[in-house]
DNA sequence: TTAATATATATCGAATTGATACGTATGAGT
DNA sequence: ACTCATACGTATCAATTCGATATATATTAA
């Protein structure tokens, strides 16, 4: 989804600032399956204010630069309305954890439990975050992305939790690629 | 993970083209947690090669373009070994449909149901090719991580099947927004 | 007192995407 | 026989997006 549509979307769950829709990406319940830095935001604003998509208002504040609330406009919901029509993409996941797994059996397989321990905190440290979004005022739909989100996270600890032995004792070995890696 | 270390790796797991690699990252057992297109991968050889990270030998095709096999060199793997000495990022996992949902609830509740109908298929489906990707001949970390993907698509599916009725009967509402979302 | 965090806008070079070009070969469907 | 899709393999390019930074002040923490 570009950003485009995700600010048409955000805007659709109520009036923003562009450092609320940043805001929302990086810590609210969009935070676990989104992402868009500033450098793409304002522009998309700037352009679909342009289009009549969305309006703002200024609200002035002193020693600071003035805020612009944007409001979707109703030519706004139509565009994302016909955006939604059309079926989602596949999921996008990177993960660097999990390539550098890959990768440090080949070169520095000491490195892999180690890699491993990081990750199980990491995990457990989202799902407590993820909980806490759970006490704050949603709708039905946000409540059931930030549990689906809680419900991955929990799979993928245990997974590891229980499966890391399979990777005691790997060796370095090395030969011409498959297809499949 | 930038391109540029993503090569690196894979060439450290056997000599590849740049065709390979993408097709790697687009199919292989990378596919669920790394992307790549040919518009970085090309470039990023170019330059490792530069800095002589990676050698290539070229072998000729008739009526077809020749093909470079990319090898990694000493300097390339001592490289490698640094960067995965650093701690992986967290991950990034950017998911239209679930945005989608998200907002078809304030926009469009009908097509909540349709949406998830159609994630269930293509959970079962991405299981499914992960599980075959598993008969292949694979090192450790290889496997690992594919059962690792097939552990978080198979508990995505659960969610999904066991907890849709938290969707019904949606309806719209609209309202200043929260930081949290 | 110093440093970090939060609020809010905005820009910019660098990285990356997604589409496309080029050209042959093979297999499937009608 | 003919068309279409897929595979192989390199490569480029406009448009998008990232990640870092600039600007300026208030508040809380160490």
């Amino acid at each position: 989804m570009d950003v485009r549509t995700l600010c048409l979307g955000i805007l659709a769950l109520g009036d923003a600032t562009g450092y609320e829709i940043k805001k929302m990406v990086a810590e609210g319940s969009f935070s676990f399956f989104s992402e868009a830095s500033y450098g793409s935001i304002y522009p998309a604003l700037n352009k679909l204010t342009e289009e009549g998509l969305v309006t703002y208002q200024t609200t002035p504040q002193s020693k600071r630069p003035d805020k612009k609330i944007y409001t979707l406009s109703p030519a706004g919901q139509e565009e994302l309305t016909r955006a939604l029509r059309r079926d989602p993409g596949p999921d996008k996941n990177r993960s660097e954890f999990l390539a550098s797994l890959l990768f440090a059996e080949a070169v520095s397989p000491d490195r892999v439990n180690e890699l491993i321990g990081d990750r199980l905190r990491q995990h457990r440290q989202k799902i407590d975050s993820l909980t806490l979004l759970l006490e704050e005022d949603m709708t039905p739909a946000s409540s059931f992305v930030v549990q689906f989100g809680i419900a991955v996270q929990q799979a993928a600890l245990d997974f590891l939790e229980n499966n890391r032995g399979m990777l005691e004792g790997i060796g370095t070995q090395k030969k011409r690629k498959s297809a499949s890696g």
